[in-house]
DNA sequence: GCAGTTTGTTAGCCGCCTGTACTAACCGGG
DNA sequence: CCCGGTTAGTACAGGCGGCTAACAAACTGC
């Protein structure tokens, strides 16, 4: 009770290890608790119809579950049926927190205690000021240590959703925006906090937030389009890394539709000449007419679907997220992209395809990062 | 001995399912059989050291290893040493067969039975002759029939590699060329021939026999050249099989390369116009000089890059492989390709991509099929 | 009130891995 | 030639985890 008792608990098989009967307990663990959390309320006897387990061990890691408080009981099913009345248990989003922080933003650190359920407990946030390497580092400790005074319950972990390109032991390799290369964000902030820690591309906070929160199905290619355009790629539910932890980097790749712009990166015609929220502004500002404001967004749109069109087909995915300024991506230029990418991949063979746009605004990384530490220390999310 | 006692061994960790300890020891197994396999003679004390098992569980293991003949004692370590001599243990190619099966060819249905080392022991062929449904079929079941008489050890399984889509339960949603639809091959043979059965797409058994035989890392994209285009591919060695299983369908997907060429799916400009062999021959008979015959094939390795950088981008893969004809994709092909690749898609941040041939022969779908029945049955390769 | 149903717990068993302790078999030095 | 040092592989008891069987508790319906 308190403190969830981590070091009771074995850690999740990593492949290419060996796996000992306790660890078939941490995944039976994770596997209750998510069902819960996933699909609301269900009794002992529910989770062991729909797991399988026989009814003695679910009550035996419910046991567990209720001692680290992350499952509370809720009092017998309502409705009258034949046979004793079950009682009900629900995950508890409210025994431990988070400490989020989203280094996405040009001008700010926005940072924010949160539930498990994913609601704003306190918020707090840091102007950037051009600071850049350790400076920008101290900002974000200085950030971590003043959300962490303002928990109201035991702390599970610390989410940060960066820019760049983030490796799975949480060094950030690259992030040209805030200085940093090679830099071990996630020790210089277990050191300092001495918790668990997390470190997540921005674009994959993202998508793990549209799949916790929002409605994502499991294969799911999320686009955030801000200073610049990057991808979070989700499938079976798992995040897609990349052989050196740079899938989802986008933002480069040369759109071939005529006409080509020059980018900060030297090249001609990247995608983000056409997509950042920066250039479109641009463009939009020099519109006159509702037509010519329109042709601008639907250019944009068919840039982004000439990109998206071979990844869709190659992967297959169900559900295409754009997560960005609203009114900026949806009308001409979401219809745009769905409607190039109709025409340059679909076939009937890859079924229907969903494009959106994310609807849990500014939050987001704030949300997926927290997903990432319930991710992470819970098995859920 | 002689037949594997699959009927004692608990099936393997299905995502989203209760564990058992049971499934520890079937990890463990698979855990040092993997690793004879992959990195050859081993003693028991040394898969002890290498997988943190102790040295009595190995033991343990290996002993059933070695009643299923999976596993054989091959002599003391060479070579001398203080202490008692290690017994070394090797994977053992010659205890089981596997009948494989490549439907991917336009004239013919090819098969064999290979041993587990992928050494052809047999073949046989049947020819199509524009025979397709429930004919083509028949002839797939009849070349099955007869390559199991030929095999000279135990089988360890059914593997066939098909055009077309199909899905995870070995059932072929859609296969136009062989004029089947929603059509349940795995347990039609099943049924007939009472062993194992997997069915795959030919292009993720190329993949698959790429990483198995070949040299391929474990994030690889691989494209299979033929009558159509397709790929296969693998993240963190583990075939992507997308939301429909259609994953790895781009051969119609349309690029702009500017000229638009009619496909016979009814689209302008799919890359099967450019890279289909019978498109590739054609324009090769029309061309005249040597600077012409250069401008075909880097055209349609333009086709390809230009597809290939959005997908090289976005996962961040490592490895890029061409399967097909060698004499039409080395060279100006593979070299147009990779050069549109590294100008439409290359930044610092995905570092250094490798784009070559496959070197496995026309014998890599069969290969490719035996590995799939090796990675369901052993959970090796 | 009693049979039937469902929930959750207790008791005993088996599988799998561990730690410790043992035997077997080799080396080298006195 | 024997004896300590070293490595390989094998018993044996113990803990953990899940299973079956049996039971107590609590409800419905007749």
């Amino acid at each position: 009770m308190g403190t969830l008792r981590r070091d009771r608990v074995p850690a999740r098989v990593r492949s290419g290890e060996k796996v000992l009967p306790e660890q078939a307990r941490v995944h039976n663990r994770e596997l209750l608790l998510r069902m819960l959390y996933r699909e609301g309320p269900h009794s002992r006897a529910d989770l062991a119809r729909r797991t399988g387990l026989t009814r003695v061990s679910v009550s035996d890691v419910v046991s567990d579950l209720l001692a680290d408080d992350l499952v509370v009981e809720v009092g017998t099913r309502a409705g009258t049926r034949p046979g004793k009345p079950a009682m009900m248990l629900e995950f508890n989003e409210h025994a431990y927190q988070a400490v989020a922080v989203d280094l996405s933003h040009s001008t700010l650190y926005r940072g924010a205690v949160l539930d498990l359920g994913g609601s704003v407990v306190a918020r707090q946030q840091v102007e950037i000021e051009g600071s850049t390497g350790a400076d920008a580092l101290t900002k974000v400790v200085g950030l971590v240590g003043a959300l962490r005074e303002q928990a109201t319950a035991p702390l599970l972990g610390i989410g940060i959703g960066t820019p760049g390109i983030v490796d799975l032991g949480g060094v950030v390799l690259s992030a040209p925006n805030l200085g940093w290369k090679d830099l071990n964000l996630r020790s210089v902030l277990t050191e300092q906090f001495g918790c668990p820690v997390v470190v997540s591309n921005d674009a994959n906070a993202t998508a793990l937030a549209e799949r916790s929160y929002g409605e994502s199905a499991a294969d799911t290619l999320l686009v955030r389009v801000g200073v610049g355009v990057g991808a979070g790629l989700l499938l079976g539910g798992t995040p897609v890394l990349g052989s050196r932890f740079a899938a989802g980097e986008i933002g480069h790749v040369v759109v071939d539709t005529g006409s080509e712009r020059a980018c900060v990166c030297g090249k001609l015609g990247c995608l983000e000449t056409w997509l950042s929220t920066r250039r479109i502004q641009e463009d939009l500002s020099e519109a006159r007419t509702d037509a010519e404001h329109t042709r601008v967004l639907a250019a944009a749109g068919e840039a982004l679907g000439s990109v998206l069109a071979p990844i869709v087909a190659a992967l297959n995915v169900s559900e295409i997220v754009l997560s960005g300024p609203h009114r900026v991506l949806e009308g001409p230029l979401a219809a745009a992209a769905m409607e190039t990418i109709r025409q340059r991949a679909l076939t009937e063979v890859h079924g229907d395809i969903v494009l959106r746009l994310s609807e849990l605004g500014d939050d987001i990384v704030l949300r997926g990062a927290t997903a990432m530490v319930m991710s992470q220390q819970l098995g859920i999310a």
